[in-house]
DNA sequence: GATCGCATGTGCACAGATTCACAAGCGGTG
DNA sequence: CACCGCTTGTGAATCTGTGCACATGCGATC
């Protein structure tokens, strides 16, 4: 077993984790081959004593004097998230969002290739969509058995999304991305995480809002806090 | 003027009120008049003193011994969200993502209509998604002025994603909601919120990564720690 | 091999968010 | 009109996350 194994990461640092990577494989691509914390959280948008921290529960992976290696950073981050290996998902939902998921290469590309899309209408069932077949219902345990999924994702209209989940659950799906705007409830040792547009349009309004009423309010100075940076706005 | 107006509201708080916003909405539709905190954090997933403090930022709308009236509530919560009218949005980008989201009904019903949507690909351009045509690059400043837009959909891939923000900025949008994985840099006074959806199944990669090695490492008992009620997971 | 510059890793103080626990106060009841 | 049950609204304690500031230690240079 690796040094030390569970440590416990907290919540936020493992949220900024995917965007270390994916930073940091960009860079790789560059060719850069060592980057400090100040570098990584200024390509982060982040305060760079944060960075160390967030990479500091991962171990001591940097040198004093000089920053990190990127290879090496990757693979730890990559470990750590458990992304050394892929993680097949299957979508459940052939409606817009549904099909734009399956065609997103970004899942692919990024460890999370598609191992199949199901519709609970059979009139969708057998058209194609992102290089996908859409499959009736009736199949989800079997895909989710012979590919060994352990990641759904919930693209239904809210009414359905709960019965969605359940059938998820009842394959043997342990984690869950809903877009469905519900509450999904699953039983205890399942994930869920929720994304939903609609919410983040209605805190930018929310911003929106204040803004003009400030404004009507003849506030004459600057209208936000100042970041870090000269060029960045609010990041709300 | 009203009350007390300029209270800052807490961002965490922010994030959660569009989410009590929707249930209410149900509520009301299901015929309920009234509900209690502890009523609204049942349906909501959420800690009952949480939303009690939540709306009272909002002021003291409920009623001891009672609960809070429902339709004042979603008046209030909508008023301070800025939800009293409808802020149109203009979606820059075309592909699968842009596409569905140009479709999805979930805009428009909540109070973002899609301005239009345009795309700097001129074989995209007049093809028609969601009800909308898609207009070219060119045209998008002025979809912006004539219709008032100030949020922004940035929904192209990667490397374009900076320059449809400078294109959206430079047209008068104050808001983006980002959903390329890149961190755009924008002018002060400009708010940006970004929606990874890599990232997020990142996130639960973790989870499910750490679920297996805790498992391998032969951990009997309890998963994770127990939330609030008997049905429902990590929520990470 | 001693010295110096520089970037990491971390102790500590602060800020923000969550939760508890209870006083305040409304509405119904006798 | 006094009492009682019930739920809000909020002070206070706690937990989580952030960011400063600096000691630590690596590598390069002389």
């Amino acid at each position: 077993m690796p040094p030390h194994r569970a440590r416990r990461i907290p919540e936020a640092t493992v949220a900024r984790l995917p965007v270390y990577l994916q930073i940091l494989v960009e860079q790789t691509e560059l060719g850069v081959e060592s980057i400090s914390s100040d570098g990584l959280a200024e390509l982060g948008g982040v305060n760079a004593a944060k960075v160390r921290k967030d990479l500091s529960y991962l171990g001591s992976y940097g040198t004093r004097g000089v920053g990190y290696e990127v290879d090496y950073l990757v693979y730890q981050i990559r470990r750590e998230l458990g992304l050394d290996h892929d993680w097949p998902v299957v979508i459940v939902g052939a409606g817009n969002l549904g099909q734009a998921l399956a065609g997103y290469g970004g899942f692919n590309d990024r460890g999370f290739p598609v191992a199949g899309i199901v519709d609970i209408d059979d009139a969708k069932v057998d058209t194609l969509v992102g290089g996908v077949r859409v499959r009736p219902m009736s199949e989800l345990s079997q895909i989710v058995a012979s590919r060994n999924v352990s990641i759904g994702v919930v693209a239904t209209p809210p009414a359905s999304a709960q019965d969605a989940a359940d059938r998820l659950v009842k394959a043997g799906v342990t984690s869950i991305l809903n877009f469905a705007p519900v509450l999904l409830s699953v039983p205890v040792g399942v994930t869920v995480r929720k994304v939903d547009m609609a919410v983040e349009l209605q805190i930018l309004s929310y911003h929106e809002q204040r803004r003009a009423s400030a404004a009507a309010a003849g506030t004459g100075g600057q209208l936000h806090a100042v970041p870090d940076e000269g060029r960045r706005g609010v990041s709300a």
